[in-house]
DNA sequence: GCAATAGTTAAGTGAATGCTTGAGTATTGG
DNA sequence: CCAATACTCAAGCATTCACTTAACTATTGC
């Protein structure tokens, strides 16, 4: 369920805005309440909550809710799946860097 | 310029689309010219180009025109920024999940 | 019990996104 | 020279997004 594409969609469109981002980072630093994620960010409580509802379905954050208040986590597996995908492309282009290399090196040798 | 957090998020931006990732996907094996990007895309060549100028802005990808052919590469070290992002807040959430097993191993000695 | 707290839900709005079509501009092979 | 190639640019359009406000529900502390 890690390498489910529609998942991978939904975690990069999750991290692509930056109220989002903040509230991971946020979270980077420990566990928070619903209104302790919305006290820097300059929106409402409820425009919060949308944002966090699309965090969890993502699985970037996991909630969980005792009395009234919803605490929240971050999920690290998922960071390392979204993570992945950019280190497996990134890998890919330099390791075809390095054959290129070592061919341009071996045909300077071969004069 | 790579910590500019406005560039930060036009990449993030502009990995939250599956087309965009489909392109990165295609360059991490190496250049390809519009055309070639376009072909296993389901959408026109104009639709193509538009996501191309979005991941150059956001400085992912890079593009040189010799003749009629546009050229493109993927750029690591902008790739490298937002794999960075990720990976300070999923290491800062692992350290502090490490910090508390260590709080606790500690507390049980003091029985 | 009742007011304050903490969050939820729904409806609406304006701006941004992801396309399309259509008309244009260089370049290039024959 | 001229037709095919390889884009490029500008409108227009439907959908999605990021909010807002307002009304509501469920706990908790006194």
């Amino acid at each position: 369920m890690l390498h489910d594409p529609a998942q991978l969609d939904r975690m990069f469109q999750a991290l692509a805005d930056p109220a989002r981002r903040q509230m991971v980072d946020r979270l980077s630093r420990g566990p928070a309440s619903v209104s302790q994620l919305a006290e820097p960010l300059a929106m409402s409580l409820s425009a919060v909550v949308q944002h966090l509802n699309l965090l969890e379905a993502s699985g970037l954050v996991r909630t969980q809710k005792l009395g009234r208040v919803r605490t929240c986590q971050i999920e690290p597996t998922a960071l390392r799946a979204a993570e992945h995908w950019i280190n497996e492309r990134r890998l890919a282009w330099e390791r075809r860097l390095d054959r290129l290399g070592d061919f341009l090196a071996e045909t300077k040798d071969e004069t």
